[in-house]
DNA sequence: ACCTGAACACCGTTCAAGT
DNA sequence: ACCTGAACACCGTTCAAGT
């Protein structure tokens, strides 16, 4: 069991029962799924390691979905916030900003398996995803298809339909992430080069895909 | 319940009890995935609608991960032979292959969700997939490597590690494949013709990404 | 306000017993 | 050879009861 950094602070109160079981909750449930995966994460497991009774969750979410839905949540959260650093600290143009939505995507996805897997895992029947909340109306989203946008008005991408362009994007980041996360793609003695070319690789035939005539 | 056209034929015996348990077995985890997804699915469940005892599928599976293996391998099985079957009709060059190979990935995918669903579903630790089974050293794999590799020979494709490229167009083909399955690209309102202009424009990415310079 | 423990209807898997 | 039914250790969820 990892030390998970969002875990209270030592200084606080660790008994539950003051208020944070709410947190230790969602923690609990990440260090799970990063072990084991999320589908066979079980509430009652959870309330077994955070020493509560099994039904004691239920004071906080309505039931186990809406641990994962907060758990996707913050991830969308924490994936609009890294790309948005990292525009920030980049001095190059329009074209590398939308480089940097991709890569971004792409190691926010490698960095946190656990999230991702919860924000893109399967949209059943009975999901924790609200009908309203799909990934597509996301800031994120938004963000990538404004930059594409961006790059078209000046000549830097190809002109064309910009939904067809960013869910075309959208693709290839999101399948190689999964691929990867899925253990699709083995990493049997990839080193970090390896896979840092990779990632390169998919982002340029991305670019290429998109370039100008 | 859908009728599947793999059931058992009606001049056959009906009752399960005389040799094809296993066969309906699996259509009937079928029917169910594409019913309610493959998450919820249960094997006692299955046994029920098979009107058998929920311990009777034990004398033809190992474990329910075994009938989920069955139905990714005859999908590994379909897929390949759908796509080998369009190229052979096709009287387009080797770059026309190429892109079968793509499009007809797509098309399998979104005609046979429940298949490719299982087939590419989250590999876990107790996953039904056997370690030396990964995608990658399936033969619609290798045939989509082989295609884009004499594509290079031939100067129709760029030059460029055989590897990153085949992966680069695994990725955008899976990923579009999955945002559709998992309903985290919306179809509402979308019809036959913009999805499969949708279908094209995924493809003709691919293609640029991916053409000599 | 927050948590517990029994209860209910479900799981996957095993195993002795039936035909 | 093939199937059944009880049994076991798990689920998610609800609810009366405790502090």
């Amino acid at each position: 069991m990892k030390k998970n950094p969002m875990a209270p602070a030592k200084n606080e109160n660790p008994a539950y029962h003051h208020g944070n079981l709410r947190r230790v909750l969602i923690d609990t449930a990440l260090e799970i799924i990063s072990e084991q995966g999320a589908e066979t994460l079980s509430l009652r497991q959870i309330a077994k390691i955070a020493r509560v009774s099994h039904s004691a969750p239920y004071r906080h979410f309505k039931d186990k979905n809406a641990i994962l839905a907060e758990v996707a949540r913050e991830g969308f959260d924490m994936m609009l916030r890294q790309t948005e650093e990292r525009i920030a600290r980049s001095r190059g143009n329009e074209l590398e900003h939308f480089a940097i939505c991709g890569l971004s995507y792409i190691d926010f996805a490698l960095n946190y398996p656990s999230h991702y897997r919860v924000m893109f895992g399967t949209r059943s029947e009975k999901s924790y995803f609200s009908d309203e909340f799909t990934p597509e109306s996301t800031p994120s989203f938004q963000l990538l298809q404004d930059k594409i946008r961006i790059c078209q008005e000046k000549g830097l991408l190809k002109a064309g339909v910009l939904q067809e362009m960013t869910l075309a994007a959208w693709s290839i980041v999101h399948g190689f992430a999964m691929l990867r996360i899925d253990q699709h793609i083995p990493d049997r003695g990839m080193d970090e080069n390896t896979l840092k070319e990779l990632k390169r690789s998919v982002v340029m035939t991305l670019y290429f895909g998109l370039r100008p005539e």
